[in-house]
DNA sequence: CCAAAAGTGTTATGCTTACACCCATGT
DNA sequence: ACATGGGTGTAAGCATAACACTTTTGG
């Protein structure tokens, strides 16, 4: 066990995958490109590529998604499963690790020609196993926004709470309530209040306060949902 | 981007690594084995190996595995990160896939003679980064022992609320209530009764009532802390 | 003055922790 | 009897959901 490997053996490819999110028109989406090729041309795949020697995972992925969006734009990136069955890519064995990317509701990058945002609930057919992993990255999404402040990397620097509301509503898929959004991230110190104000939507109505994220890194903010640690002795 | 890499394209070596957990007298213990060679002799590492060209990781791992312990013995297998920093292995580039494994608490598995448990508090100096690793292993199994049912991992078939709580404990690293624990476990719909009873400690005492896990699956419980569904209408 | 949207006050609810108290058994 | 551990009853705490109500603007 944990023998050295000759520099020569015969291992599997290494590619890196990303499941980049936006919400975009109030409902997340994800972005893809069609593959022109085969195998499983016509089909819509996920952003990546082959991992080169002397590069991370990270910096693997964030070199291939340079090639769909301006990568300054990804404002989360971490790493998700690793897949490994051997039939996964027909053609040769491959690994692949996959990555979950979020993009701020306020940019709208540049695409390539091949390349498309499909919202999550009107998938179109994907080549390989990139639909399981796609919906896994909406998975992971769904549950850090409930833990973490992981909201930052969906939402513009400063924003209204309707508009915040309506991120998390696109992002969990169910209905949130702007006021009790408020108290929950107020109350776990991530927003602050910036004292601006500006109107959400056309026609009147009480102009809405803006806030911003205190960090802009994730942070867990609901370790203990329960077995928490006994309160320290008053 | 995407691109077919030719056969004999030079990838990285993929290895597998094992954090495989249990507590034993009443502290969450890891399997380590000793190196016997350069580089790191005499450092502890985790068990592990090389990924080979028709298995999947899991598979790997447990191949692995099964130089170490009964593999039959591990109760639970999940995927944790993969690392890819180029220098992790002084030698060689190469990337590694580790995973959580948990064993009961009634096991005790034969082991050879360069492996042994190493409480996680006493940590001996390992090699490359299987420290890190370990220690992601026990934040993942903290994680998920709150909101999940994991515990039926670590735990026997059947037990008694009082070791139930000496587990968790141990798990957690901080003290939990027997009363407490059974209530929440109750509620979740995660322990049945077995109608048995058993004495726990020496001495006196009413006999404790046994208990064993629902399922023996990973299942979430507990999966919105916060920002849960609207409840349905009334 | 009215509609529309934002924000606050307040209550209800559910789950958890904490702790006192009762129960069953061995010596 | 009494010590020892197991289990239940109950109260308190806390965060969130739900919703009525007030505030601020535009037309």
């Amino acid at each position: 066990m944990y023998t050295v490997p000759d520099s020569g053996a015969k291992t599997a490819a290494h590619a890196v995958l990303a499941a980049v999110l936006q919400v975009r028109d109030c409902r997340l989406q994800a972005l893809l490109w069609q593959r022109a090729r085969e195998p499983y041309a016509g089909f819509w795949a996920l952003p990546g590529g082959t991992l080169e020697a002397d590069e991370t995972l990270e910096e693997s992925v964030r070199r291939h998604l340079a090639a769909k969006v301006d990568v300054r734009e990804v404002s989360h990136l971490e790493q998700l499963e690793t897949r490994s069955d051997p039939g996964r890519n027909p053609a040769h064995r491959e690994l692949a690790t996959a990555f979950l990317g979020l993009v701020p509701s306020d940019a709208d990058p540049a695409l390539p020609p091949d390349t498309r945002w499909h919202p999550l609930d009107e998938l179109p057919p994907l080549a390989y196993d990139h639909e399981p992993i796609l919906l896994a990255a909406r998975e992971r999404l769904r549950g850090k926004l409930s833990y973490t402040n992981l909201g930052f990397a969906l939402a513009p620097r400063v924003f209204t709470m309707a508009e915040l509301r309506d991120l998390y509503t696109a992002a969990l898929g169910h209905p949130v309530s702007a006021t009790n959004l408020q108290r929950v991230l107020l109350r776990r110190r991530l927003l602050e209040d910036t004292g601006e104000q500006r109107h959400y939507g056309s026609g009147g109505g009480r102009p809405a306060a803006l806030y911003c994220f205190g960090s802009t890194t994730l942070e867990i903010t609901d370790q203990f949902a329960v077995l928490r640690p006994p309160t320290i002795a008053r």
